[in-house]
DNA sequence: CATGCCCGAATTGTATACATTTTCGCTCGA
DNA sequence: TCGAGCGAAAATGTATACAATTCGGGCATG
């Protein structure tokens, strides 16, 4: 990633951790000036990560009025991860034919730090949910990589991948984390066999698995979406 | 589309024409001070519209050094009609479900233009290029509307939507760009009637079929990309 | 003559000042 | 009491000034 000078970097990236993990709320105005403040940045470098947010879908602005926190309704939610999964599915059928062994390794590798995040024992869980989230974060990078196909990897990396994964591995128990990390496993034999056509359901089924269970908890508490932030 | 303040956004609007259309040719650099001078605006604004620019592809920047026109390998230019084709099969799918009378109406008025901008007795061929590839766009911009999936769409128009597509129409000659008169036809037959396998096995082929005539030019002039804009 | 270093012009990154627009409370009048 | 209109405060949009970085050319040196 075009690490741009410090500021609009920090700033990009403190801001997109601060909305991803809920801190922002759904809704909620991005002030230039507040935020600056908050990060001691002038306004130039906040105004150009919230663009940048703005790009990925995160964040919603109007002329002169500013940008606030993107709200997802269930259905949007839903459609987006039905777009994820094919988008996701498409990826490793071509991870399937190109991956070369340096993304075969950096996938083992998140692979192993997925398992080694649900064995540790953690203070702190939402460090843990960090970790598993980053872990899994860094499993789906490598089948993107894999893939070979620039434009297909940022679309997914920086359009599609909004805040709902993060929250999700919140509302995932035990099984469900287990779960996902044996379909990961699968994937990964499928790619390695070369089998495209089976990378491609597997990462379709794990996408929408994970979609299951998060509108089943949205659903389950009658929830407007904003309430999944409020833990 | 959020029109920001006039200068940004005319910014944005010319610099993307001209390389849509190949004044800007892929690799040349794009400074920030003579694009403001060429355009009487301050850099400000530039610099966002090229950020912009970045965000969709059509740019290339790194940290201190400026941005570029993207240039694309014939390999992108195949993956990337690829991932097209699967998103507008998808987008059509979903319009035959979703699609409303609003929508419907604005893909025959689309339909109609291209036919009559192919009818019509042009003085300048670029203006019949032009007049052709906005038809087009708002044919497909239709189905994406009434997919009704936004960020889907906004995908499409703002992300894989390459300056390709209107270098595409000038290699067409006049028999296929009437085959896409005709597949857009059919496409919204599909639609109209609900069938969404065959609208998205339509739009799929209607795509890949574009991709084809592209490619097929590139390969026989033996061309690097930019060959394409040398016209 | 080749090579490496240093300096300066060009360009991007950031801060700040100014202009314009929006927001919101308040007064005034029906 | 309620609503329209006004005006000040706040926020965004744009311009400009300043800082930091990159890149190339010339000069010294081996």
């Amino acid at each position: 990633m075009a690490t741009r000078r410090a500021t609009t970097q920090s700033a990009y990236q403190q801001i997109r951790r601060a909305i991803v993990e809920g801190r922002y709320r759904p809704g909620q105005r991005l002030v230039e000036q507040r935020i600056g403040e908050e990060f001691d940045l002038s306004r130039t470098p906040v105004r150009e990560a919230l663009r940048q947010l703005e790009a990925e879908g995160l964040v919603h602005s109007e002329p002169n009025r500013g940008a606030v926190v993107r709200e997802v309704s269930l259905d949007e939610i839903s459609d987006l991860y039905d777009l994820r999964a094919r988008l996701e599915g498409y990826a490793a059928e071509l991870a399937a034919q190109r991956i070369g062994p340096a993304e075969l390794e950096r996938l083992d590798a998140g692979i192993a730090a997925f398992e080694h995040a649900l064995g540790a024992d953690w203070d702190d869980e939402l460090d843990q949910v960090r970790a598993i989230d980053d872990a899994n974060r860094e499993v789906h990078g490598a089948v993107l990589a894999g893939a070979r196909h620039d434009r297909l990897g940022r679309l997914l990396e920086r359009t599609v991948d909004v805040p709902l994964v993060f929250q999700a591995f919140r509302q995932f128990d035990r099984a469900q984390t287990e779960r996902s990390h044996l379909f990961h496993q699968l994937i990964r034999d499928a790619i390695l066999a070369g089998d495209g056509q089976r990378a491609s359901a597997l990462m379709f089924e794990h996408v929408m698995l994970g979609r299951d269970v998060l509108l089943a908890h949205l659903e389950a508490s009658e929830a407007q979406v904003d309430e999944l932030f409020s833990t």
